[in-house]
DNA sequence: TCTGGGGTCCTAGGACCC
DNA sequence: TCTGGGGTCCTAGGACCC
């Protein structure tokens, strides 16, 4: 028992993967297509892209702020996603705050990926989130007339910015994670954004981080529980016990102790491939709901998009979870502030079904309390062409409601989410039809400033 | 942590089966 | 029933990231 305390596990750096890794992050990907849109300068201007209730932001209160450029995180001491609240109130002159325009951003996303895949094929590419992507340079730079990542990163940041007028910068590694490592904790701040981390830098560079939470994978709370450990950088994550680790923080240990020496034995397309796993989605209400049958209709609507998404992605969901969000200050009768129930059902992207399940969860839930916010959730998901025999249903209904699915989606393609919606939604607290122009839950932005086209600068 | 978000991964613990 | 052990499936909940 003890034996396996003495040992400590140790890495041989020569065995583990070697390529040329980018690590690709638009710099303040919204704001700074705000400004690339408006021809502000994306590195002095304040800026905030806000996501917020009513028209104008002119009293403080809630409000998502999804990104905030170099200048604005600066002044603001801002992080990724912050809220209005963070800021000074009454917001300062010197301050732009704009609505977000989430299409224009997909746009330029889809812009920029299109960029990269001219220096990568499609195996050694992969979209990583809305502003980060990995590239795998290993066996083509040298067809670019580049002599080493770091001039291949060069080249692609010179290329992005004249096209689109984004700043990109630059994470490079043997593995994504060294990659992603370098990005966030030195290319950021680099003038040239750029940092190229391998793993002879290891000393040099992962355990010269101060502190816990600017490691990736560190949050708050696992700071607190490693430092209660005596553990209070990754220099000392490094330096304690694999076994030890393992014995108090489980897998997330074991990884941690791996992270803290720059390894990272996936290749891309493995963990780093975005595949679906769930789709849902959650909405704080304009105020408090304590009336059953508006709760229910929001649940219908919500339920609805969300077998809209299923069907339009191309899966469909075996298990689902609903949460309900309390008023500020209530507590049932546990004394939770809110609640959460999720179910196995059969395979199903119709969204009649799925009302009718998520309806059944709300009722197994639903007990009077005060409600200010709803989250529908589908996981579990499989692919389309799946088709569960069930010996019971009606498959005649079952056609019935596959063809009322298609209909809808068509008909809501063409025109528009709201121009179907439930009847419900036509009554008091529904809120399909508002919700109906957001993407990912934020404005889409085909108002747009001003009716400006929203791919101006496309 | 606090209310216009959307995701992923891990774990504990219970039910059930052999 | 209470001193069996092991495996799998399922749900609830925590933590983190963009």
């Amino acid at each position: 028992m003890s034996q396996r305390f003495i040992e400590q596990v140790v890495f041989d750096y020569d065995r583990e993967p070697s390529r040329d890794i980018l690590c690709m992050d638009c710099r303040s990907f919204y704001a700074s297509v705000e400004c690339a849109d408006r021809g502000w300068d994306a590195l002095t201007t304040e800026l905030v892209v806000m996501s917020y209730p009513s028209d104008v932001p002119t009293k403080r209160g809630s409000g998502l702020i999804l990104a905030s450029s170099p200048a604005a995180k600066k002044a603001y001491n801002l992080n990724n996603v912050s809220r209005a609240r963070d800021l000074p109130f009454p917001y300062p002159d010197s301050l732009q705050i704009v609505p977000p325009r989430m299409q224009l951003y997909m746009d330029m996303n889809r812009v920029i990926n299109n960029i990269y895949k001219q220096f990568a094929d499609d195996e050694n590419h992969h979209v990583y989130s809305v502003d980060e992507s990995f590239l795998d340079v290993t066996n083509t730079m040298h067809l670019f007339g580049a002599d080493t990542a770091f001039d291949l990163a060069r080249k692609i940041q010179i290329k992005v910015h004249q096209e689109t007028g984004i700043y990109v910068a630059v994470g490079i590694g043997d593995n994504p994670l060294l990659a992603k490592l370098a990005l966030d904790n030195e290319a950021k701040t680099q003038s040239h954004m750029k940092a190229e981390w391998r793993y002879q830098d290891v000393p040099n560079t992962i355990w010269q981080i101060d502190e816990l939470t600017d490691f990736w994978g560190i949050g708050r709370r696992m700071a607190r529980r490693l430092e209660a450990r005596g553990i209070r950088s990754p220099y000392d994550l490094a330096h304690t016990n694999y076994y030890v680790l393992q014995e108090c923080f489980g897998v997330i240990g074991t990884q941690l102790f791996a992270h803290s020496w720059g390894i990272d034995r996936t290749f891309l397309g493995e963990t780093y491939q975005p595949k679906s796993k769930s789709i849902g989605n959650s909405q704080a209400l304009p105020r408090d709901y304590t009336q059953e049958e508006e709760v229910r209709n929001i649940i219908k609507e919500m339920a609805d998009q969300v077998g809209t998404r299923l069907r339009r992605e191309g899966y469909q969901a075996q298990s689902l979870s609903l949460g309900l969000g309390y008023s500020i200050g209530y507590q049932d009768k546990d004394g939770r502030t809110s609640v959460r129930q999720q179910m196995k059902i059969p395979a199903t992207h119709q969204s009649k079904a799925l009302i009718e399940y998520f309806l059944q969860l709300f009722d197994w839930i639903y007990d009077g309390q005060i409600i200010r916010s709803v989250s529908v959730n589908t996981t579990n998901l499989i692919g389309d062409w799946w088709e569960q025999l069930d010996l019971f249903a009606d498959q005649m209904e079952e056609d019935r409601r596959d063809a009322l699915d298609t209909i809808v989606d068509k008909v809501r393609q063409k025109y528009g989410f709201s121009s179907l919606v439930y009847g419900n939604s036509l009554q008091a607290g529904s809120r399909a039809i508002e919700r109906s122009q957001l993407i990912g839950g934020h404005a889409g932005g085909m108002s747009g400033i001003e009716g400006t086209p929203i791919t101006k600068n496309l």
